[in-house]
DNA sequence: GCCTATTCGTTTCATCTGAAACGATTTCAC
DNA sequence: GTGAAATCGTTTCAGATGAAACGAATAGGC
């Protein structure tokens, strides 16, 4: 394969017509991109699951109703990327293993109030804690400049899908 | 039931998730990473959708066989993040569809030659002019000095996860 | 040659997934 | 008030998923 040369790569993404299936699949910053996250976010959860027992569902969940408690059903799903169906599940499990009590809400009895139980806050604590020290470690290889810099790459670029799903 | 405390209770967790809880989930860094990466994905795939009509996985292991044909089913496995299974029966459906061939390798007759067809090839060039309008578009609101920044930062991470895998 | 181990691709099976349907409850219009 | 519409959370159902089992073919040791 062949060394990694940001500047051809540039040249690439905005060469249409050099371009071969290869360098679009391994070379462009969009793959670049969405291998980094989803490797770390593989890694983190591996991490994460190790350390307190917890799928990536679960401890995300269990961070908001940790968070924001009391909390319903609709409110954790809109907080995070997962839809009701998911968060109704996971809510499930997570009352099954005595993390979390889920009781009609009386003011609205269509709605839960997600809270956590003692033993559920406890692990609240030890998914707060690994989330801090993995993070933390993941950005410490870059300085606060470079953190700065990349920050603001993102935020461009997210910008720039807003602008691309409009477009197209 | 568990004695509540409902007062310290918030305390503690509005104390917990302003000093680590939603930074941590909210606003760092992995976590924007993760999102972007995913709506970038997510955005991508619908406009490769929209013009030639290929689901990712179609078009991924298209644009590896059109690359290097012939390619056989585990060499694309290899060579994309998908697994055996999901490339057989992703190669499956697109040879229903008439876009590839798969003929017995009658060197070694438990592969698989896959190659595109005439109709496989015009999708190919479809998917690749697609690939390179999207990925240009999309880094083009930066400068070529961001871009290089920006690879040389992912690049960075990447390695960076290498780490925090061999110390967790 | 012969027998075992390995490789390749597919199928099986138990689980996961989310759109849609659903019952229960609340809100709104009248 | 009464009935229609909307909201909330769960369940259903049809399709997707991947680890493991599988048959077919090849490679390697003797």
């Amino acid at each position: 394969m062949n060394a990694l040369n940001p500047q051809r790569d540039a040249a690439l993404a905005a060469d249409t017509s050099r371009l071969l299936g290869l360098e679009v699949l391994e070379h462009a910053v969009p793959y670049k991109l969405y291998k980094l996250a989803l490797r770390g976010s593989r890694a983190k959860s591996a991490y994460i699951k190790k350390r307190v027992g917890l799928s990536i569902d679960e401890w995300k969940v269990l961070l908001l109703i940790g968070t924001f408690s009391p909390l319903s059903t609709k409110e954790v799903a809109e907080r995070s990327t997962l839809d009701k169906v998911r968060v109704s599940r996971t809510t499930d499990r997570l009352v099954r293993q005595g993390l979390v009590t889920g009781h009609r809400d009386p003011e609205d009895r269509r709605k839960v109030e997600l809270k956590l139980t003692r033993a559920g806050k406890a692990k609240y604590r030890g998914v707060v804690d690994s989330l801090a020290t993995w993070d933390s470690a993941f950005v410490q290889v870059l300085d606060s400049k470079s953190l700065t810099s990349l920050i603001k790459l993102l935020q461009t670029l997210d910008q720039r899908i807003d602008e691309l799903e409009r477009r197209y």
